[in-house]
DNA sequence: CGAGTGTGCGCC
DNA sequence: AGGGCGCACACTCG
């Protein structure tokens, strides 16, 4: 699959607006406020720079903004944007350098590049992206890249320059291109989801954990309804002193009265025969439902009615977002009633079914496994096409292909599917024995995997030697079995990350030209295969045909014509507790 | 006593 | 039995 995306991703409303070449506006941090370079596409400037008084930068973007339709540049999405939205100024399109310059350090299309060849610098240390703004951020500690006798503004010049310099060297410039400015809009998209918020009632979220739990407590007490399971372990065990909350306490209990059991995982609980057990599994369940998302939860992160968790973009290897604090990416089903639009709103909620299989499908261009998820479930497809005898057996088996599986029943699955699909499957062994032998992979639009570390290296050459002991080669190969693993899965969910990316930047554009003033259909929440939109009720038709059509657009282009359906599954909801 | 690690479970 | 995470608590160590 050498074919290059050809489409530019039009994260730029709808694109229409006669964009060529870019304007890069670059801003950069000087002592009492900014300053705002303009450039050509060529890098060169095309006036003087200019410093702006930190009072006045949301209005001079805003003018800029409408005037030129620049994308913006600085060194960190999460440093200015939010001071901009929180004056009510939103941009279009940025170029992220911190996101960016991860990037193409890593990536296998640029690895001839001056800037990922250069020794680490300070472009690498800023990995660790600051907290979230909270409006001092934006001009604070402006040494940071200008460090020695470079200032800001030339450092920030200096490493746009380096990053479109590799760009433009890589063989299919159109891949990484794409794929940096999805990147870019999904860091412009998660400060606005945390600034606009998520929807939420603090007063059905209350009612949920009251049903469940019992009343509020005091402060140090347990809910009653856990005391109540707590007392029935207790005596289940004949421990009247039994922690509950104690993994160490509880094994030893269990062992006390004759039960075998390694831990006190659930699913080893469950295969246990004793009155302790219903009792036990329950107090499990409301305990996790307390500590994670319970009362202390909603008084630390529900303000205002939203919830406003810190979207971290890029944080985690495979491209997929993570989050900082708030758990935004683990929200449990039981809580997912609170999730209700404001009055005269709705929520449209879509999820990408199956993602990973079609994207491997796709990846691989397996036009036979493409073919089976064409207007249907792809795991029913293969149902029906005879490769396996049950939904559940599909879904197992090709979870297993993507994860590694080699044991139990989806390794047992696995000759079936390689059968009847051996460029996808071929596709996933290949990126397995790239990682067992210390290799990068990539994904569809150039995000690579990291090499091991050091000690993983020293492992397998350890193992390599004329003397190695039996037990070193036995624990290299389990090692290198690992990172095929990880390279492996990372190929197809990366990939799977950059269709959703694609797919959101093409959303974001399709809303904007849907709002009208204030009534702003908007981006509220994203879970790696689902997106939530809060919409005015009478716009919900029009959002679902956006959240269609941007799923078309971001099939293209990742995959051109190859003829793989993204299906999309969709629900306009009162309550995410609705959807699905 | 705080920092770091382990356990367990929630999400995809 | 197989990838990626974050979080809260218990527990250990210095």
């Amino acid at each position: 699959m050498g074919e290059e995306p050809r489409a530019r991703l039009s994260d730029a409303g709808d694109g229409g607006d006669g964009d060529n070449g870019n304007v890069y506006a670059v801003l950069s941090r000087v002592p009492d406020g900014a300053c705002l370079d303009l450039l050509g596409d060529d890098g060169v400037a095309l006036s003087d720079a200019r410093v702006v008084p930190r009072a006045d930068l949301p209005g001079v973007v805003r003018e800029l903004e409408s005037r030129e339709h620049p994308r913006w540049v600085w060194d960190d999405t999460g440093g200015w944007y939010p001071s901009l939205l929180a004056a009510g100024v939103r941009v279009d399109r940025c170029h992220d350098l911190r996101l960016c310059h991860a990037i193409l350090r890593q990536s296998e299309l640029t690895a001839v590049s001056r800037l990922a060849s250069a020794p680490p610098g300070p472009w690498d240390e800023m990995a660790e992206p600051p907290s979230a703004d909270d409006g001092l951020a934006l001009f604070g500690a402006p040494e940071a890249l200008g460090a020695g006798d470079r200032s800001e503004p030339d450092a920030t010049r200096d490493e746009l320059a380096a990053q479109l310099a590799a760009v433009a060297e890589t063989e299919q410039p159109g891949r990484i291109r794409l794929l940096l400015a999805a990147e870019s809009a999904g860091a412009l998209i998660a400060a606005e989801m945390t600034h606009d918020g998520l929807p939420w009632s603090a007063e059905v979220h209350d009612r949920v954990l009251t049903e469940l739990l019992g009343p509020r407590p005091r402060f140090g007490e347990r809910p009653r309804k856990l005391e109540e399971l707590a007392e029935a372990v207790r005596s289940a065990l004949g421990a009247p002193e039994l922690n509950p909350d104690s993994p160490a306490d509880v094994l030893r209990a269990l062992r006390r009265v004759g039960l075998t059991v390694a831990s006190t995982r659930k699913w080893e609980l469950r295969e246990l025969d004793h009155p302790v057990i219903e009792p036990l599994l329950e107090y499990k369940r409301l305990s996790r439902l307390l500590q994670a998302n319970g009362w202390v939860w909603m008084d630390t992160w529900i303000r205002d009615g939203r919830f406003r968790p810190d979207y971290v973009p890029g944080g985690v290897v495979t491209g997929r977002w993570a989050t900082r604090g708030g758990g935004a990416l683990q929200l449990p089903r039981q809580v997912r009633g609170a999730v209700v639009p404001d009055p005269g709103w709705t929520l449209v909620v879509a999820d990408a079914a199956q993602l990973e299989p079609r994207v491997l499908a796709a990846l691989a261009g397996d036009r036979a496994l493409a073919e089976a998820g064409r207007g249907t479930d792809i795991y029913q497809g293969l149902v029906d096409r005879g490769v396996v005898d049950s939904r559940a057996h599909a879904k197992s088996a090709m979870l297993g292909a993507m994860y590694g599986a080699t044991q139990g029943e989806a390794g047992r699955l696995m000759p079936r599917l390689a059968r009847a699909y051996p460029r996808a499957i071929g596709l996933v062994e290949d990126a397995a024995r790239a990682g067992e032998r210390g290799l990068k992979v990539t994904t569809r639009l150039g995000r690579s995997s990291p090499r091991p570390g050091e000690a993983w290296l020293a492992a397998q050459a350890r193992a390599a030697a004329e003397d190695a002991a039996p037990a070193d080669v036995l624990r290299a190969r389990a090692q290198a079995r690992e990172w095929g693993r990880f390279t492996r899965n990372f190929v197809v969910q990366g990939s799977a990350a950059e269709w959703a990316l694609c797919w959101m930047a093409a959303l974001r554009g399709r809303l904007a030209a849907l709002a009208h003033g204030e009534r702003r259909p908007h981006l509220v929440f994203f879970l790696h295969d689902e997106v939530m939109v809060h919409a005015p009720v009478d716009q919900a038709e029009e959002v679902r045909g956006a959240v269609l059509d941007a799923a078309g657009e971001a099939g293209r282009l990742l995959f051109g014509d190859f003829p793989v359906e993204f299906a999309i599954s969709t629900a306009v909801v009162d309550s995410y507790a609705d959807a699905k």
